[in-house]
DNA sequence: CATTTCATATGATAGTTATCATATGAATGG
DNA sequence: CCATTCATATGATAACTATCATATGAAATG
């Protein structure tokens, strides 16, 4: 119960739990949360199934976790940009999350798009942790933008994300790239349109 | 081999798979496609699971059956309406679609947002036929709208799909009922601004 | 150094899954 | 009517799932 040495066996299951996470929210974007079973998440992170219980109630605890360490990865991505007005900054950001780099990595990227139809069928808790992140990404993304007489910043941003969202979506879902390229595209030019030009 | 008597057997063949393809239909859009086991199906069309694999290869070709299935059941949904303009066409249309009935039935609903993130994983037949659906409802969505300098009609359609795709998956994965609403609400409100008022 | 603790591995379990094989019984066609 | 076809039901299979129980071996503690 000594406190300036924290045990070497604290540390260590910490980091197995930090593997677990990280290989679930990469492997949970990828297949889908149905899609990658507990023990396919544990081999990813180097253990074996067994342990899985001594670090989470049950697979849900695992999806809320891995949901949130992966918008926290990514938190950077909506950043201010004061030499920029408010359009050429929603198109930039816009260019920063529709674009076929994003589209083609989705164990790196965005967890909204590949995770939000299930969760949105998953527990309660699973859901508070999506919209939580939500916000987040909302609040940061309202902070660049102005208010408008019909739409407030902070309804700007709940449409882009929204937007950027389906776009992505939908260009992952579709065959044809040059129909893929064109939703990303016409995306993009619609998010410019959030901003107010008085 | 007569043709006047398109006989009974074939007929009620039909109408199993009929069935099957609209149980499918819904279940997976209620439950996602792995949500909804081969039993399950069968069972929601009143039959047992054993005369599946006489009607498909394979659940993936029920998959593709079902979307398709779904997208046709609800293709009235894009309309034209002469007595509006571009704008007040765009708010009527989003406003069709981004609303907590939509949300809140989904097994009756647009199959894009459950199934997309899905489709995207699935085979390539899948993509294909979403793609196809797509494809139609942008289609049609476009004859509703006119050509403006940046963003052309069908442009416009796909951006205002993603848009509303987007926004209906996102209101239903967060918990907060007012939340939600917001999400709704500001996706339909820059669903208008795809209107070129010239 | 002996003992206890505990993170993880190995090994079950019960349930579910897609898929296939065979049985049945009604509709067909001679 | 008798023989055949064939849509569907019943029943099996092998693989996979989440979850739990116990074993093991290294670290912590006295």
């Amino acid at each position: 119960m000594t406190d300036a040495s924290t045990t070497s066996r604290q540390e260590r299951k910490q980091a197995s739990h930090d593997a677990i996470v990280a290989a679930a929210a990469r492997l949970f974007r990828e297949r889908g949360i149905d899609g990658a079973s507990v023990a396919d998440v544990m081999s990813a992170a180097g253990l074996t199934h067994g342990g899985f219980y001594s670090h989470f109630e049950d697979k849900s605890a695992l999806v809320a976790e891995a949901l949130s360490a992966a918008t926290n990865h990514r938190e950077g991505w909506i950043e201010p940009r004061p030499d920029m007005d408010e359009a050429a900054w929603l198109a930039w950001i816009a260019r920063r999350y529709l674009n076929v780099r994003h589209r083609d990595d989705p164990a790196d990227g965005c967890p909204f798009p590949p995770l939000a139809s299930e969760i949105a069928r998953d527990t309660v808790a699973s859901r508070r942790v999506f919209e939580s992140e939500l916000r987040k990404s909302a609040d940061r993304m309202a902070a660049c933008l102005g208010d408008g007489a019909e739409l407030g910043a902070q309804d700007k941003a709940y449409a882009v994300l929204a937007l950027c969202v389906g776009g992505l979506m939908l260009s992952r879902a579709v065959d044809d790239a040059a129909l893929s390229k064109r939703i990303l595209r016409a995306s993009r030019r619609l998010a410019e349109r959030a901003a107010d030009s008085e």
